[in-house]
DNA sequence: TTTTTAACTTGCATTTCACAAGTAAACTAT
DNA sequence: ATAGTTTACTTGTGAAATGCAAGTTAAAAA
């Protein structure tokens, strides 16, 4: 199943990737695969903020779904899948760095080191690309793709 | 009340950030806040995305606590209330912005006209300064401020 | 061939959401 | 002064999403 029939409640871009990734999950998932190295199911379960299994199974599928993601199954391991983003998966890296930039500034509590959003503030798109390549270098890569 | 006890999942800036704003209609405020000249409670309610009464007011009185807006009387109109972004709600700019750059791209039916993530990739920071300036430029101001 | 591992799936209680309707205070018109 | 209107909510109710625990299946390892 490629398409959901889901009706858009606008055309607004800001609508749109809210109805796409606008969920209490769908951005933390996308975090750890495009910034914590996490392409696995039970690394995506091992996220301290504790998903449940049920729910990351079904933002998997909804994130596939919407070509967000690609899941390929390890060529190595039967059992296991390997969760990529696609080009319009890695696009969200700027929304992910942008909200980790907001987050470090005002959470008096954060974990981000300080002078984070002074520095991605400074130069936003050579933080962003320089995170896309150390995605890039880290992802796994199979010979034959499947699924 | 200022302080709600909601358990935070984690500290990390991005996982922060979605506990603020990351549900399905906070960011439509922000976003009818910060760049449509929404203020007040009927304009909020007029967003073509249809937000029911009780969760925007659930959402308004929420971002309020966070810091994220204040709410102000009119001094004009006695009924009426404004909700203007605080310096926390300013800072969300980059993020409304980069979410509508996203949809813009992979919306095939997007409002957006083309080429706007292009002109928002070429020069993020100045983008996001000048709407900031666009916001200053709209939004109420009232000489006696209150609640 | 038995056991373990990985990736889900199912059932169920709790929470959140959406829609419709109702209410109270402030303003406007007569 | 009073009746009607406007604004900003609040309340009630059913539907949907979420969270937790336990169960299932297929593949790999022992």
């Amino acid at each position: 199943m490629v398409h959901k029939d889901i009706p858009q409640r606008s055309h607004c871009p800001v609508n749109y990737a809210l109805e796409a990734v606008g969920d209490r999950w769908s951005l933390i998932v996308m975090r750890d695969i495009l910034l914590n190295g996490k392409f696995r199911f039970r690394d995506l379960m091992g996220a301290e903020e504790n998903i449940a299994s049920n729910i990351l199974s079904e933002r998997l599928t909804r994130l596939a779904s919407l070509g967000i993601i690609k899941k390929i199954r390890d060529p190595d391991d039967g059992r296991q899948f390997v969760y990529l983003a696609t080009a319009k998966g890695e696009a969200l890296m700027g929304v992910v760095l942008e909200l980790g930039s907001w987050g470090a500034e005002f959470d008096p509590k954060t974990d981000a080191p300080p002078g984070t959003p002074d520095n991605y503030r400074a130069d936003r798109s050579a933080i962003i690309t320089g995170a896309l390549e150390a995605y890039h270098a880290m992802k796994p890569r199979f010979s034959n793709k499947q699924e």
